[in-house]
DNA sequence: ATAATTTTTTAGATAAGACTAAATATTTTT
DNA sequence: AAAAATATTTAGTCTTATCTAAAAAATTAT
């Protein structure tokens, strides 16, 4: 049984591992926790005990399969809660974010399985992240950060790199969805920033804000 | 915001207040939290510091209004939460005290409302207690523990007085469910057991059982 | 009303998890 | 390859919530 803390350590190096592969270092998980590195080391430490993780003094850590299977496990509850907040409470997009991150905590084997029956089995969560399903797999979709479109090529939103409600609602502002189809018009070689077509209506975004956003 | 430890210690309090009116023991709390008396005494400290309490040494405590709205909601998040898991999720009554337990402790004002709004406003759990609504009014129903029913009188159950999954399990096997018709056919004087008449079915009941069955 | 018992509080200790500051490795720069 | 910069770990402290053991107050019994 893992305490809070220990699943909040678990997902963030999931996650990291995601993106950066085996080897996660000890700052950049103090980054995404927004914690400090020595209390990190602390954690590893218990964790690599835990025999979720390995870890080798002043090299990265990385998740056993252990580790992974219960990583996996927090990410599907996650996910699952935030498409009962959608579907079922009304929630939009930008709201389900800080209220998951409780639910996902919750221990009942009986009480997640049921919600997925109850959702029919989702295979997205609202910001078009992948949900495992019970065995711990999901489907990895093919996507593309919207930066790296040619001019004037269309692509269509399949998901976000950021799913804070700042940026969430710049998107509804700007109508920007899942399953939006958007063109690229033009790219300012200067700032990257893009001029796109969305909804038969012009708009230049910079290029932070897509370099958050997946198309295919 | 209180802590989770908090909240239970306030809710342990609401529950005695409602069973012994006000000035509730060190030891009482202790007993119902299964802790140790001084750990109650550091922590009624706390809570008459956050004025939800009043607490004066040697004597009792007792909820301020401050602390019995707080206590309330916590009632009010637990009840609902049982009857997501029963209508929605497919969970027996004996199986949704403990996820209730900790779904409880999730703080979101909106989930818990549209909760409320999604489930229809329901007034009752799973085991017959009332729900309080979002200022914290409940309706209380009239109820009498089935030992006070006299011979050969009749009675409907409306609820129980203990949510261990061990006695709701008792129930279901003698087909004792909230709605149903219970006939007193007699009293033994000696133990207090209670044959009943229930499904036109003769059984046998303990007083222990029927003092935690509540009727109309 | 005094003794015995029970209840409650105080004092001091412990564990989890976080922090600061200092020490030690490692990497990068020059 | 030494110096500078960065990353990581260690050592010691703090907070929250708990515990045990002992002291103090209140209650009950004689």
């Amino acid at each position: 049984m893992f305490s809070l803390s220990e699943e909040n350590y678990l997902k963030s190096i999931y996650h990291l591992e995601a993106i950066h592969g085996k080897g996660i270092s000890t700052n950049s998980i103090a980054k995404k926790l927004e914690t400090k590195a020595s209390s990190v080391t602390d954690m590893i430490k218990k964790l690599a005990e835990k025999e979720v993780l390995v870890y080798k003094k002043y090299q990265g850590v990385s998740l056993t399969t252990l580790g992974r299977k219960e990583a996996t496990t927090i990410v599907r509850k996650h996910r699952l809660w935030e498409v009962f907040l959608v579907d079922k409470l009304n929630f939009s997009w930008d709201e389900v974010h800080d209220v998951a991150e409780q639910l996902e905590h919750i221990k009942s084997p009986k009480l997640i399985d049921e919600l997925d029956v109850f959702l029919g089995f989702p295979k997205m969560d609202p910001h078009g992240d992948p949900i495992p399903d019970k065995e711990g797999n999901f489907q990895k979709i093919e996507k593309r950060l919207l930066s790296t479109l040619e001019e004037h090529k269309t692509g269509i939103c399949v998901g976000v790199n950021d799913s804070s409600s700042d940026f969430l609602k710049y998107l509804d502002k700007n109508n920007i969805s899942l399953g939006q189809k958007i063109k690229v018009l033009s790219k300012e070689s200067f700032d990257g920033s893009l001029t796109i077509l969305i909804h038969s209506k012009e708009i230049t975004i910079s290029k932070k804000i897509s370099n958050n956003i997946y198309i295919q």
